[in-house]
DNA sequence: TAGCAATTATTAGTGTGACAACTAAAATAG
DNA sequence: CTATTTTAGTTGTCACACTAATAATTGCTA
């Protein structure tokens, strides 16, 4: 491979990311969702499962346990999760949605959903295969210890 | 297309984003570099179109510009790039590179290209092809108001 | 030419990301 | 059963992203 070409990706990805998450941000603005993205994928998961450590729930969201910490915060703020203690663990807390936060999930999903779809015009079902298995790849090619 | 498959694209992407940027951040600060990956992207951006406005600088490196304004801070700081006022139009600043960051440019550049290239193992110049298409694709797709 | 609009850069505020250091509790070794 | 190590979560610090508001300057227009 020839190195000056493949080391322009890293520009194209940052740039591509940010403004998948500035445009699904300024949609959520406009139609008053008063929530942030990263909230709504925290939200998403534990609805599906739930309740869950900090610690499963940072993995299953791919972020580290601080900024998870705060972003609970934020939606304990909310009053859309509360935390609760682990029966067996007194080290762990558990997160789980309330009345509110499954209400919020439940009343979103269309709306995101169709948010989310706006990136996939002029694309294929093939170029979504392909997308996913590269941005995989990559992942798994850098996690790891340098 | 179905939707809820669809929907899961921006996860994996704003997460590989993150990945890469760690990755690489990991392995500046292993050899010393001293400096950040997005303060690198503007010296390498100013290293071969020097000088900018602040203006054109933010938008060909991709950011906003209170975000480029506090990472010029930065830079000055460490003494790789200067400020200095437009000949015509007294709103403006040109930003240029001092002596000390054409210097690391210089030396950072293959090693830089070396971290880069860790990304792309298991991976064909068809994969780059596509990825750089989708990517570009997405962005357009989502480059106007909502 | 005086007044208003547009442009350039900065500042403030909030949210997120990475890393290091810390506390409390549990697990394990001796 | 005590002492050490490991694990779960939090806090602190710095850097970056986005929005809104502001200051300074320029350009336009009546």
């Amino acid at each position: 491979m020839l190195k000056e070409k493949y080391t322009q990706y890293s520009f194209l990805l940052d740039r591509t990311a940010r403004r998948v998450k500035q445009y699904a941000q300024a949609a959520f603005a406009q139609k008053d969702f008063d929530i942030t993205i990263d909230q709504w994928a925290i939200l998403k998961v534990l609805y599906n499962d739930d309740p869950m450590t900090h610690k499963d729930l940072a993995e299953k969201c791919g972020k580290d346990q601080p900024t998870l910490t705060r972003i609970i915060d934020l939606l304990i703020k909310k009053e859309l999760v509360q935390r609760v203690e682990h029966p067996d663990d007194r080290r762990c807390l558990q997160i789980m949605l309330s009345g509110n936060g499954k209400q919020k999930v439940e009343e979103l999903t269309p709306a995101v959903a169709e948010i989310r779809m706006k990136a996939w015009s002029n694309l294929s079902e093939e170029d979504f295969a392909h997308f996913t298995r590269i941005l995989n790849t990559i992942y798994n090619n850098l996690n790891q210890p340098i």
